[in-house]
Order: C-alpha cells, then structure tokens, then sequence
DNA sequence: ATCCCCGCTGGAATCGATTCCATGGAATCG
DNA sequence: CGATTCCATGGAATCGATTCCAGCGGGGAT
C-alpha cells in the first residue's frame, strides 16, 4: 500500500527481472503464464501502482491533459469542464484545470505551466487575438482543440455551437410574436462568439425584415454587470425595444435586475431571451427563455477530439446545434411593452 | 520555443555542462556569473522549460496536487475549485480537478488516479465513511487537507464552515420573526455536515425553545430533486412549519419549485431559509435569505493548508464563520403564513 | 540427430534533470 | 614561496519504467 514500492520491488519479489515484470503490467509483449501469474500475486501483494511521472519521461504519454477555461464559476463552463473531466477519465486521463479569469496573462502564465508539465494536449477557451503562448503551443506541436471558441489563423479542430442557428431561433421566435424591435446585448469583439453572434443577428434582422435601427445594437463583455448597463441604454433610448436578447447567460442576468429595477415586467412588459441554458434559469420568476447548447457535451467532445489527435488521428471540427427552449419570459407581445410606461 | 529542447542542448549551446546548467538554472549552488550569463542566454535563445515530469522523477516534487470534489457544477464547488486553483498557481503548482460525482467508486478511482500520478497532496470534499482508497491515502502518507467535509476517525487538517453558528444564525433569525415551527430539510448522515447541521439544529431549537415536533425533520441528499420531495411531505403534514431551512442550495431551490406548486408564496406564506449562497440567489422572487460561508476562501485556505503539510508544516485544522444574509424570502410572519391556504 | 526458429528472459541503455564527488585552479595565509 | 582552503566545474550515479538486444532452451522439421 505504500507509494514508494517500485518495479524492482515486485521483480525482486516475483523472482524475475525489471524487465519481465515491466511486459508483464503492460502486457505488451509475450511472457510466460508462470512468470505473469508471479508478478501479477507480487504487485497486488506489495500494492504496486505505476509510477506515472517515470513512465510519461520514458514513453511518450503522461496521460495528463489541460483544460483552460475562462471562470469555472461560470456554469457554462463548469458544465464543459465536467463533460471534458468526466471523458478523460474513461481513458484514465487526468484533467489539470485552470482558469484564465478572463485575462491574456494568465492564459499565457497557464499555457507555459501546461507545457512545463508536458501535458499530452490542450483544450482551450481562448481569449484574445493569439498572440502569445497560442503560438508557442503551435509550434511546439502540442495537440490543441478549441472549445465553444475560436482564434482566426489558427488551424486547430474545434467544438462550437452553431450560433448563427441559435441567433436565428431566438430571432425567429421574438418576431412570430410579433416584436419588430428587438434590442440586443453582445459579447466583446475580441472573442469569437461574440463577434459571431453580432453578425448572425444582424442578418436574421435583415432576413426578418426587422427594425435595423442601430441604436438596438449594444455590447458588454460577457459579464453580469456589462448586462445591466447595456439594458439601461437600450430602455432609456428614445423608441426602446421590445424585446431583448442578451449574447449569455451572465449578461440575461445583469439585464434582468436592470429591468426589475425600472418597475418592467419581465414577460409582460419586455421580452427577454438570453443565450446558454443554466439550470436555474427556469426558477426565475418568469423562467427565462433561452437558446441552449448542451455545454456537457461541448466539453465531453472536446475532449474526445482531443484524444482522438493525441492518439495521431486528424478530428474534424464539430458544429453542435442549439435550440430553443421557450418559456414565459418571452411571453410578451409588443403591443402590450408598446404601452409600457417609458423610463 | 520546440518543447523538446532539453538541458543538454542548452548546455551544450552554452558551453558547460550539464550540471552547471542545472545549477545555474535551479539557482542552488555557487555558479560563476559568466557561467550564469551564457547559460540564460542559450535557454532563452532556445526556449527551454524544464520537463516537470524528468523533475519530478528526480527530486520528490511533481508541483501537481489533486482537488477532489463531489461536482463542480455545484456552484459551491466550482467556489472552492476556483480559489483552490488560483492559490496553488501562485505556488505555480498544478490544480488536477476531479468529480466524485456522489459516488463512493468514483472517488476511489479518481484517488488511485492522483496516487498513480504522484501529485504532491491531495485536497478532498469527502463521502462515505472512509474506507476505500482514503486509507490507502493515509497509509502512503500522502498529505491530505479536508475541504468542507471531514470523516470521523481520520486525523486530517480540515478547512471548515462553523455549522452549528450558522444554523444558530438561522433558527434565531426565524425565532425572531416569531415562527415557532421551523421544517428541518438536512442533508444526508453520510456526509459529515448532514450530521452537524442536524444536531446543530436540534440543540437550536431546544435553546429558543421552539416546536421540537419529530414530523419537522427531513432529510435529502443535497441534491434538488430531494429537497422537493422533503418540502412536500413537510407542507403535507397536519401541523406544517412557518418556516423552511434548507441545508443546502440545490434542495432550497427544489423546495421553492414545490412550494410554488403548491401555490403558496413565498416570503408571504412561507419564510425560507437556504444554505449557502449563490450568486443568483438574490435574484430570485423573492430573493432568498442565506446562511453562507465563503466558499472561494474555503478552497484557498485548504489549498494554503495543503501547500504548507507538503513543506513539512503541521498545518491546523482552520473553522471559517458563517453569516446571514437577510433577503426577503424569510420576511414571512407565522400568522400570515397560519392563515395559509392548506395544501 | 542436427539445425533452425521462436518464445521467453535478463541485462543494459534510455528518457531529462538533479546532485554528489572529485578535481583543477585561484586565492589566502603563514 | 609553499600549503591550505574554497569555489566552480565536469563527470557520473540516480530516480522508475520501457524497450532493445542478445542469449538460452525447447520443439519441430528435415
């Protein structure tokens, strides 16, 4: 049961050489059943565990792989980080979790820890425009995948969500009920879904033959906070929206309290969709309608693909679909918000 | 910038050997400044980053410590997970995050997993009774911090909340509003703060001298689904409490969906009470009034305590207070909540 | 009966970094 | 000026497992 029993210990034991014993654990090569039989009885007895860190130096493989998200706090990302951890484990693969907290540096500061610790490859939400360690990671040849985001120039397989679909249902959906102006709340240019959830929305707009004023047009960074400052300018303009549809979850939120705080109602008064499903979103009073990516199993093939390069195959990017989940918070019809009391 | 740069082609670049070049690039022994000079500039000429696996084979260190906990989808989880990680990445060390999933087998999995690996320490959330690998673990004397939850018998440095001040917190903050019948929603008696929170509640009760009825105590498995279940037969019974205290966030949230149901409200008809606290909490309607700890401080402390058992230190078991937060889920009166529609 | 082949084995090299040991040269002191 | 000390350094052993290589013995074929 100690840790500190080697090879040679079970060998010595076993009665036969390191190397017997070591074709004997990995089964690879041929050895006789006697010889088998004795090291198998010694490595139980002696409670043998392989020493990961010894055999990742000798052999290629360390069977640790890392993970980079933004904030596991966020549930989204929480959802991937279990779906990718629980894949890995299925091919008894640790996972090294990190955050970036949403910061270049500390994506670069993890990505350099990553490849000190010569983990077999990477599954990353990147931030930014790839300047740093992104490139380093592609030169230094470590299998790579990205998650739920991309990096233009960079060509890496990568697991996303189909957000031109997912703008187009939400889109879709507020102008059956009959919303012509619908406000939207997006995520910051420098990450990839922000910058094409915007461009999905403008086309749906346009395909909706829906109000195309700009001023419907606003962004935040993906937080609760830049929700509710993006919501207070889109009801404090001079024709405010209808509807709303914020870009994710953490910005619903902010927006949601902002309109709470203006003595609107949610459902009644103003239409409100937001992008990722969170379990407790249904809980809200009025549960939040949403266009949801299954976030476990944006992780979980993540890190299939993943594994998939490391064993030196060549994975295809995969495009997940979303879908609409409607619920009373856009239950609201415009002619009602028309005749909401302005703020 | 090639991850295979090793230190003999930096020190061959440089002109030493390689043990110079280990010494100058760990900083231990007396090296020469020249030697200093040449060996720096050949590894950052060539990109060179220490292989932690060759580092870890060689000296006892692998900067790698596992974090077990039972999901990191709970947000009280993903708390921990993330002040733990942020600490030990100060101490640049490695978080290997693992989901137990409330699985006794996956947790021994996941253990045999860190003790393969030889991670440094190991900083556990633990369930069951402690038999399996958590003996394994003590028996290899690999250093060990409970987090949140401890196991009788096991003489392990923890990092706790004060259970019985935040349940005092909570029954006297009720008391005060006048209920006398406060429904009990515990956890399971297999986790360690199931156990305290319920005899914490028990001796509660008695020192404000409330209601002491047997038919006010349930109890879930701390997860949503349960909490329901156990507002329902509380709610049910022919004398139903004023009040609910949920041991919990996830079984609050399904004794609010089943209150709702039911058709009372909330704050109005019923107080509420949860444990811990999340962030959406208080965007709830109403929003909900929580005894919390700080979950983020939780996991850095533990992961402080961790860094310091790993030096040598005998760290010291730390107990972090609780404090209520009063929202509006617990400004229901007992005699409103009497005048209740009877489910 | 001889030869060959094949299965099994022990021994040794190897992965990359650390650290001990011995040595050479310079510096210091009497 | 000679002897002792000390500092920097190269070389080698080491950590634990894998894998190549050579050899040994047995069985089958001719």
């Amino acid at each position: 049961m100690d840790a500190t029993v080697t090879l040679k210990d079970v060998a010595a034991r076993a009665g036969v050489s390191v190397g017997t014993a070591s074709r004997v654990l990995s089964g690879h090569s041929a050895t006789s059943p006697a010889a088998r039989e004795r090291v198998r009885a010694a490595a139980t007895e002696l409670g043998y565990r392989v020493n990961a860190r010894a055999q990742a130096l000798r052999s290629a493989r360390s069977h640790a792989v890392g993970l980079l998200v933004s904030d596991v706090r966020n549930p989204f990302f929480a959802d991937i980080a279990h779906g990718a951890e629980q894949t890995a484990l299925a091919s008894s693969c640790v996972t090294l979790l990190a955050n970036a907290n949403e910061d270049t540096a500390q994506q670069d500061t993890y990505l350099d820890v990553f490849l000190t610790q010569r983990v077999d490859g990477i599954i990353i939400a990147p931030q930014g425009e790839g300047r740093g360690n992104l490139r380093a990671l592609e030169q230094a040849r470590v299998p790579l995948v990205f998650v739920d985001r991309t990096v233009d120039g960079f060509d890496v397989p990568s697991v996303t969500a189909d957000n031109a679909q997912g703008v187009e249902l939400a889109v879709a959906h507020l102008a059956e009920q009959g919303h012509t102006r619908i406000g939207y709340i997006g995520g910051p240019p420098s990450v990839s879904t922000g910058r094409a959830r915007l461009s999905a929305f403008l086309e749906a707009i346009a395909r909706h033959h829906l109000d195309d004023d700009p001023a419907l047009i606003t962004a935040g960074d993906f937080q609760r906070a830049s929700g509710g400052t993006a919501a207070a300018k889109l009801l404090a303009s001079h024709r405010p929206p209808t509807a709303l549809l914020a870009a994710d979850s953490l910005m619903a939120v902010g927006a949601l309290t902002e309109v709470r705080q203006r003595g609107l109602r949610i459902g009644e008064d103003l239409a409100l969709v937001a992008f990722d499903d969170i379990e407790w979103f249904g809980e809200l009073d009025p549960p939040l309608t949403v266009v949801a990516h299954d976030a476990r199993a944006l992780g979980a093939t993540a890190m299939r693909l993943l594994l998939d390069v490391i064993d030196g195959g060549t994975a295809e990017s995969v495009v997940l679909p979303m879908r609409l989940i409607p619920r009373r918070s856009s239950a609201a019809r415009p002619h009602t918000a028309a005749s909401h009391p302005s703020a």
